[in-house]
DNA sequence: CCTTAACAGTGT
DNA sequence: CACTGTTAAGGG
């Protein structure tokens, strides 16, 4: 490699450009993507620091234009320097701009958070002081800001810097120049606030079992060997996971090493950091979506030095600055909040792999469901799997009955509440034990069902869900396809063939009607807004104010309700329909965790599982929580239709407020692709499924290939055209890689 | 971001 | 015409 691409001193984001610089022949060996370097800078030749961001061999401007390298900055990889390697990586396999990934991995300007705790202090002795006042005073006009500046300190000593500059409307020149002067001192004191309060007492490790010290192991044998590895960690329900992870973590904190704990948003509860905190203590600290950039930035500094061994978060806890990481943590793996939703759409499980390799660090991963994609890497051999089959206290797993909603309905049955759960219903209400009533409404979007058989409409080109559009047709969203709504059901004639339609609302008002002396609780996306909506809701639910809790997935994760005893599926469909290629799996692992909401306390539980496709294999596995079954019948259909991981995806969205603009560059930028490798295969573009969005018109391109990296560059083609095209407009472009969702 | 060159406005 | 302050562009 003859030259870097080199971003100059990161923290000033506005200057977001690279700069290419050659390697002397020297250097060849000492830079690397990540390394911190010297460069001459500018027409005087500045020495300034900069990143190595990517290595060429070709030259992008004229040879002769292009400076060397003076030196590298250091030997061993800042942890800046370490994360900027990484938003290089998630630049090049997502996509997006330098600026945008840097953004990401480094996420708040430093500027504001020093200032902040900035106070400047008169150091000039009384005499001297008043002195100097009536000098500025008698210069008389021109230094009506020092004179106020020298006024206000002689009266307070010590002033916030952004007191000075905000209240008293002084610039900061002049702070600097008194300070040049030796008059004042400007101290930047810092004080960190942690947000995880103290708890006093510490908890003692619990033994592990068996097959919990079993995984434990296999990960100590191989780092004692020096070999840094992913391993799936595949637990059911309640088998135990976080003391496997508590128990690599104390590891890696007595290496003198740090730890990164992934969580998802909803599931990471004031009770989960207790447990973590309450084994490590104040080396814990946790970061999540409300913190203020200010506090977010004190945790950095922290962890930067230190302070902090262990950070708990959601995904963008991933790029805590720990210089000596060793252990990354991704719980609940399948989640798909792991998947960034803007740009670069990057996703926490292979950006953490990739960064674990750098730094060579070990990751685990956990789900009582996982991913499609993680446990085919733990059966190929790429990733480590470890099992745990039992459950802690060999608790039973709830029994669940999976009810046929076209035989209710055959049998004259036409409320959303089976018999069947109706009777169970009342049974626990007469018991006093809670009851849960799940709501699939994820992707309810225009499906078309029919009511007596089950029956969906699907495309015949890539075996997902038609989606119902404007005048009755019907539309797939990945090739386009088209067809009109039937009036009847094409496989058994039926006229109780649509849409369904039925929100929680709907539910509550049901389940009111036919249980009116129950207390029903609701919570959704409306009955959460506010602060704490969230906790409120379910804490008054574990206190038992409510028998019954209606609500969509937010109800099925973290808390456990030990009074619970029997868990509702009203319809297991829904989600089944959604459109697109990971349907089943969402509906699997959404039922799974929603079973295993009942029966957490000392009574078992029991579910009701209502379905227009009982037959379905998610559900049919479901039923029994059987991983391996559910696992076979999708790899086979993913290997069938070549959806990930078969092979990759790259799903390429073209916006813009012209309808005819966005449509044309689209085409444009589809035929380009076809040209350039015939064997990716191409679909689009279409509209996309939500079409307009802000009045942006969206068009969307499918691209699919076994090789991912053949879609980096089909990436990088479309990088290029956008180079060098004209008439864009105000189009823009995003692109996502493997998607969770559909478009 | 910083540096610089170009430019307009000011004072002698 | 020199001097100063303000602005836009470029940097490899």
């Amino acid at each position: 490699m003859k030259y870097a691409d080199v971003i100059i001193d990161i923290s000033h984001e506005k200057l977001d450009k690279t700069f290419q610089y050659e390697i002397p022949l020297q250097l060849q060996d000492a830079v690397r993507v990540g390394s911190q370097v010297v460069i001459p800078f500018g027409n005087g030749d500045r020495r300034v620091k900069g990143f190595v961001v990517d290595m060429a061999e070709e030259p992008k401007i004229a040879p002769e234009r292009i400076k060397p390298i003076c030196g590298v900055a250091k030997d061993s990889i800042a942890v800046e320097s370490q994360l900027i390697a990484l938003a290089s990586w998630i630049k090049r396999n997502y996509g997006s701009t330098m600026n945008q990934a840097l953004k990401t991995v480094i996420p708040i300007k430093k500027k504001e958070s020093i200032r902040q705790k900035k106070t400047v202090e008169l150091i000039l002795e009384e005499a001297a002081a008043r002195t100097e006042f009536t000098n500025l005073v008698s210069r008389k006009g021109h230094s009506k800001a020092k004179e106020r500046l020298l006024q206000e300190l002689m009266e307070h000593g010590t002033i916030a810097w952004d007191d000075i500059t905000g209240g008293l409307h002084i610039p900061s020149s002049v702070i600097r120049d008194f300070e040049r002067q030796g008059w004042v001192r400007v101290t930047a004191s810092r004080v960190y606030r942690n947000p995880v309060a103290a708890s006093g007492q510490s908890c003692p490790p619990i033994r592990l079992n068996d097959e919990q010290q079993q995984a434990v192991d296999t990960v100590l044998e191989d780092l004692r060997r020096g070999i840094h590895r992913t391993y799936l960690l595949y637990g059911v329900t309640g088998s135990g996971k976080t003391q496997v992870y508590m128990e690599l973590i104390a590891h890696t904190i007595a290496q003198n090493q740090s730890a990164i704990v992934l969580i998802p948003e909803i599931a990471l509860t004031y009770q989960t950091l207790m447990r973590f905190y309450e084994r490590f203590g104040d080396v814990v600290s946790v970061m999540n979506s409300r913190m203020t950039p200010g506090e977010r930035f004190d945790q950095y500094e922290r962890a930067k030095k230190g302070e902090i061994r262990i950070m708990i978060g959601p995904r963008s806890a991933l790029f805590t600055p720990f210089s000596n990481l060793g252990l990354i943590v991704i719980d609940e793996e399948h989640e798909a909040s792991y998947k960034s939703e803007t740009m670069p759409r990057y996703h926490a499980r292979e950006t953490a792999i990739a960064r674990a390799q750098m730094q060579e660090a070990s990751v685990v991963l956990g789900s009582a469901t996982p991913s499609v994609e993680s446990y085919a890497k733990a059966l190929e051999g790429t990733y480590t799997l470890l099992s745990l089959t039992e459950r802690v206290e060999h608790k039973p797993l709830p029994t669940c009955e999976i009810v046929d909603l076209r035989t209710e309905l055959r049998e004259g049955n036409r409320s959303v509440l089976s018999r069947r759960l109706q009777e169970l219903m009342e049974d626990r209400l007469a018991k006093h034990q809670q009851i849960m009533l799940f709501v699939n409404r994820r992707g309810m979007l225009g499906f078309i069902s029919c009511r007596a058989c089950g029956h969906v409409i699907k495309c015949p080109h890539c075996d997902v869900s038609l989606s119902l559009h404007r005048g009755n047709q019907l539309k797939c969203h990945y090739c386009g396809y088209e067809t009109s709504k039937p009036s009847v059901c094409p496989s058994c004639g039926s006229k109780y063939i649509g849409g369904f339609k039925a929100g929680t609302q709907k539910f509550e008002e049901i389940v009111k009607q036919q249980f009116p002396q129950a207390r029903v609780l609701r919570m959704d996306l409306d009955t959460t807004r506010g602060k704490h909506g969230h906790e409120q809701i379910l804490d008054a639910f574990a206190n038992h104010e409510a028998d019954i809790l209606i609500g969509t997935q937010m109800i099925v994760k973290g808390h456990d309700f030990p009074e619970v005893t029997l868990v509702g599926i009203l319809a297991a469909d829904l989600s089944l329909n959604a459109g697109d290629y990971r349907s089943a799996e969402r509906t699997f692992q959404l039922l799974t965790q929603a079973a295993g909401r009942a029966g957490r306390g000392s009574v078992p539980g029991e579910v009701v599982l209502q379905t227009y496709q009982p037959t379905h294999y998610s559900i049919v596995a479901a039923q029994t929580q059987n991983y391996a079954a559910f696992y076979e019948q999708e790899i086979a259909y993913r290997r069938l239709m070549e959806y990930p991981p078969a092979a990759h995806m790259l799903v390429v969205m073209v916006t813009s407020q012209e309808q005819e603009r966005a449509e044309r560059v689209a085409k444009e930028i589809a035929g380009l692709l076809r040209q350039t490798d015939e064997t990716v295969r191409c679909m689009g573009p279409n509209d996309a499924s939500i079409a307009k969005v802000n009045d942006n018109y969206r068009k969307v391109i499918y691209l699919r290939h076994k090789d991912y990296e053949r879609l980096v560059t089909m990436k990088d083609t479309i990088e290029a055209y956008l180079q060098d095209a004209t008439g864009l407009g105000d189009v823009l472009i995003w692109f996502d890689f493997d998607p969770m969702s559909g478009f």
